[in-house]
RNA sequence: GGGCGCAUAGCUCAGACGGCUAGAGCGCACCCCUGAUAAGGGUGAGGUCCGAGGUUCGAAUCCUCGUGCGCCCA
């Protein structure tokens, strides 16, 4: 008997490999990123690129503010794969992160922890805590970053607060100033006249108040249509805010209301009244007084009365209707009192008739000289009695009852707000045609989605000028000069540069730190009075001009990444934000728009495609699934979606992409597992014509893998680099060729012609794969790469390698349609085998033989062997028959016995003497493995 | 309320120009293997292509009107 001593297991070239199925990743993770930082990688991967073409991707800036969540992670993960598949593309893409460290939410943060404390202190006291405040962020969010393997200059970024970013902002303000793009103009804005301060949206908080509700009828001059016969005519306007009545300065009518002029008799004094309201309103509102004696007189569209003019109730003033879209007949009378300085759609309105912004009110609230002597000096609310009781004494109040509504209050001291006028800064969109130029740059961007072009054009056509002053402390100081003298403000473009260079030398806390004359360049003088006593003002800069500056600090100076930026990538709704305050400064100050294009994606939203929110519940916390479940698997997620729509995010959806990464790191196990022997050698030195028929075939199809995958990588659409290359590995990879393969691996002779020509192919593949999936999953193809079989074991990261290209060689156009035949014969036999497995005849596929029955044997015959490799059963035998009209597959249990090493059934076990079990391939590789077993 | 966008199996995606019985992978069910083994293979069941009209010989695809959801405004 053979003599062999150890199971013929051990004699086959089984799959090994350091390569863990287990991943680990929230243990390995860390560990190649701590790599990637002592060997510099980013420095590394700067200086392989040196002198190739740039491709920029500027960050735009998150807000430093709590951890990161998934919005963020998507939009980190997003720019992170498209700048290292730009790398991996060839070009030099550099990656400076951003954050935008000033404004509102971080102030809010500190003064409501200092409390009561944070009136006493100054400026820059509460400075100082706000930037420890946004550092603190920057450093956890970078960590957070950086632990989803986002590859960057982390030790260099650009911050919003940082003096050279500071100075970039003034300096695009100078640049606008001397075109004449900022003015002064007067705003309503929210105003605490408790706190005499100038409060935000997000530094209100909505209360129950009761105000007075009262109608009010205005008499009309003109514009009254004729048929309605004699006035004197009136418009009644519904008002809660009495007090604003000395700033009205025109009704507001909805262009497709019906309106009717209606008669009626007045209870208290029995008289005729004829008035303008709602036609849809006329029986609630004389029911407010159970009036009954109305009739209507006639009717007309609310675009019939535009232009038509009345006289102020108490003011020697007419003044016009207009209309406006906002006007509604949920409640009031349709007509809408309307006073551009103390309402935000009031101004709006204003400023597209031209009319006067009036707000006769100071600081804290009182009216000044500017309204009637019979309220001056009176607080608003206080004087709101006084105004109703005017209007009942002179016969313009139709009717008084107090409303309760929702109504702002101060977020500090909980008393209610009112808008009042306050000069701001603005830049002026229609001055020197920049709202015109800036549509033009915007048709020379590449937009992706397209959409966005249209989307963010129809912004830029209607929007108002740009509101570009604070009124707080934790920003950079718009650096205009009081004048004491004539009490005009000074800002030209020299001072603005005076200060951009001070900035640059000490920050923007000079402003506040130095008294203004160490400031200010000897002589300088008010163009205005020619004084030469100044103060400093107190506004600060919008924080949107401040990140839509990044093109100045970031782009062109300082960091020179270069300009324009070949790419913004950002959710969709930057279109109206950075986007915009990007592309609206750099036309002003440089004349052209600072990306060639923008990609947008939408929203993380949840399984039920509704949108985040503390009240669904539906919150999913980024930085612990990243630590549960690894970067790579979240990196995976965002690669897999379609992100030009909302990103439904769920932890069940997580968990099944952990499922996915591991059918991917298993065919990476185990080409490396067939490849632990195969560094040994030159992969040169395998001759083609060794390649068997399905090895051309599988290079054939990565190379077609690889034209798909580089090309989505080109337009960014990574969800098709997901799927085409899962679903090559669980399809022609897991399924098939690896299957088919494992005869000739395990059982050929190690070093013979057959198993190093699979591992050839295996080692393509596993190069191939692991370069394009390199940008989405670094982590794992890191790990990879280090297990691959490198001739001197050089150990350098798959990170600075290139994308791989098709190879010529194995395109073979007949060859991929021949295989669609083979494929469908497989399909075939694979649904006979089924059948004799369901009669348990047989187990395994290898224990079957196939028959093909056709009328056409030549056809099959020649594919004979080739069709059992790939369906691996032991044999497959055709045979002539006339009859049939197309091929007949059967199955049946093989005849012969099986080989006790490679488990075929063949003819040939029990032939040989010195190995009865053995089929005749494994007793001749056994002898060329062992000789001395012949001597037995 | 307005502007922009999206809607195909449970999930992620395919479905140029309108044209087979609407496809793939995952998941699921059942089965096989135990030499990729917290793996691997096979078979199968899943779809009113959001709804309603319309154009057309023919619509997932084109048009209109809705519904739902998202972003941005108001």
């Amino acid at each position: 008997m053979a003599p062999t001593t150890k199971p013929y297991k051990e004699t086959l070239n089984l799959p090994k490999t350091g390569f863990d199925m287990k991943a680990n990743l929230t243990v390995r993770e860390p560990q190649f990123q701590d790599r990637w930082r002592d060997q510099d990688l980013y420095g590394q991967l700067r200086r392989a690129r040196a002198g190739r073409a740039r491709r920029i991707l500027h960050d735009g800036p998150p807000y430093a503010n709590g951890e990161i969540h998934m919005g963020t992670l998507l939009n980190k993960v997003l720019k992170d794969i498209v700048v290292r598949s730009m790398s991996m593309a060839g070009f030099d893409s550099p990656y400076v992160p951003g954050w935008d460290c000033h404004g509102l939410p971080i102030e809010h943060k500190v003064v409501k922890d200092l409390g009561p404390k944070a009136a006493s202190m100054d400026h820059a006291a509460i400075r100082a805590l706000c930037q420890a405040e946004a550092m603190k962020w920057v450093d956890l969010q970078r960590d957070q970053f950086r632990r989803l393997g986002v590859l960057g200059d982390w030790e260099h970024p650009y911050l919003t607060l940082d003096p050279r970013y500071e100075a970039g902002i003034l300096d695009v303000l100078a640049d606008l100033v001397e075109r004449g793009f900022v003015h002064r103009q007067l705003k309503p804005i929210h105003w605490c006249i408790t706190d005499r301060t100038a409060l935000a949206e997000a530094e209100l908080e909505y209360q129950e108040e009761t105000t007075p509700s009262i109608y009010v009828n205005f008499e009309m001059v003109t514009g009254v249509p004729e048929s309605w016969g004699e006035g004197p005519w009136h418009a009644m306007i519904w008002t809660t805010t009495p007090w604003t009545l000395p700033a009205n300065v025109g009704i507001a009518a909805h262009p497709d209301l019906l309106y009717a002029g209606v008669e009626y008799t007045e209870p208290a004094t029995g008289k005729s009244v004829r008035t303008i309201l709602a036609a849809d309103l006329v029986t609630k509102v004389m029911g407010l007084r159970k009036v009954e004696a109305f009739r209507e007189v006639g009717r007309c569209r609310g675009r019939d009365l535009e232009h038509a003019e009345y006289r102020h109730p108490f003011l020697d003033r007419v003044s016009p209707i207009v209309l406006a879209g906002y006007v509604s007949v949920e409640d009031g009378t349709g007509l809408v009192h309307t006073a551009p300085g103390h309402g935000s759609e009031d101004y709006q309105t204003g400023r597209l008739y031209q009319l006067s912004i009036l707000s006769p009110v100071d600081e804290s609230g009182r009216f000044t000289d500017q309204a009637p002597d019979w309220v001056q000096g009176q607080q608003v609310f206080a004087a709101n009695p006084g105004i109703v009781a005017h209007l009942k004494d002179s016969g313009h109040l139709y009717h008084e009852m107090p409303l309760v509504h929702s109504y702002p209050h101060c977020w500090r001291c909980k008393k209610p707000v009112i808008f009042r006028a306050t000069e701001q800064w603005f830049i002026a969109v229609d001055h020197d045609d920049l709202r015109g130029r800036t549509l033009k740059a915007i048709d020379g961007v590449g937009w992706h989605p397209e959409w966005g072009q249209n989307r963010i054009e129809s912004m830029v056509s209607l929007r108002p000028d740009w509101c570009i002053s604070r009124q707080r402390s934790w920003g950079v100081p718009i650096p205009a000069l009081g004048c004491n003298t004539c009490r005009t403000q000074l800002m030209t473009a020299a001072t603005v540069r005076n200060f951009r260079d001070l900035f640059r030398a000490h920050g923007a806390d000079v402003w506040y730190t130095r008294p203004v004359e160490e400031l200010l360049p000897p002589g300088t003088s008010c163009p205005n009075c020619g004084g030469n006593s100044f103060r400093k003002e107190g506004d600060i800069l919008d924080v949107w001009f401040e990140s839509g500056s990044s093109h100045r600090g970031v782009l062109s100076k300082d960091f020179e990444l270069g300009y324009p930026a070949y790419l913004y990538l950002e959710g969709s709704d930057q279109h109206r934000g950075w986007f915009q305050s990007s592309i609206l400064t750099a036309v002003g100050a440089n004349g052209t728009a600072p990306f060639e294009h923008v990609l947008t994606h939408g929203f993380v939203v949840d399984d039920k495609g509704r949108k985040i929110s503390k009240s669904l519940g539906n919150y999913i916390p980024a930085y612990q699934m990243t630590n549960t479940y690894g970067a790579d698997v979240l990196r995976l997620y965002v690669a897999s979606m379609d992100y030009a729509n909302d990103v439904p995010v769920s932890e069940r959806g997580i968990k099944e992409m952990s499922e996915a990464y591991r059918k991917i790191r298993n065919t990476f196990r185990y080409l490396l597992g067939n490849l632990e022997d195969y560094g040994r050698f030159d992969s040169e030195s395998v001759d083609p014509s060794n390649l068997h028929e399905m090895d051309l075939w599988a290079l054939g199809q990565l190379n077609e893998v690889i034209r798909d995958v580089r090309a989505a990588y080109e337009r960014f659409e990574f969800y098709r680099v997901y799927q085409r290359v899962y679903q090559f590995c669980a399809v022609e990879l897991s399924s098939l060729y690896l299957d088919v393969l494992k005869d000739r691996l395990y059982a050929e002779a190690p070093e013979g012609p057959d198993r190093r020509a699979a591992q050839f192919v295996l080692a393509r593949l596993h190069d191939v794969l692991t370069r394009l999936l390199a940008p989405i999953i670094p982590h794992t193809a890191e790990e990879s790469w280090d297990y691959r079989p490198a001739p001197n074991g050089e150990r350098t990261s798959v990170h600075l390698a290139e994308f791989p290209d098709p190879d010529p060689r194995w395109d073979d156009p007949a060859r991929a349609s021949r295989w669609e035949e083979l494929l469908t014969m497989r399909e075939r036999i694979f649904l006979s085998l089924e059948g004799l497995r369901k009669a348990k005849a047989i187990g395994s596929a290898q224990e079957a033989k196939v028959r093909i029955a056709t009328a056409t044997p030549d056809r099959w015959s020649s594919d004979r062997d080739l069709l059992a490799t790939l369906c691996i059963v032991s044999e497959v035998e055709v045979i002539e028959d006339p009859s049939a009209a197309v091929e007949a597959v059967s199955a049946e249990r093989s005849p012969h016995a099986k080989c006790e090493r490679c488990w075929n059934y063949r003819e040939s076990v029990g032939r040989l003497a010195d190995h009865p079990a053995l089929c005749e391939r494994c007793a001749r590789v056994i002898e060329g493995m062992n000789p001395s077993s012949a001597i037995g």
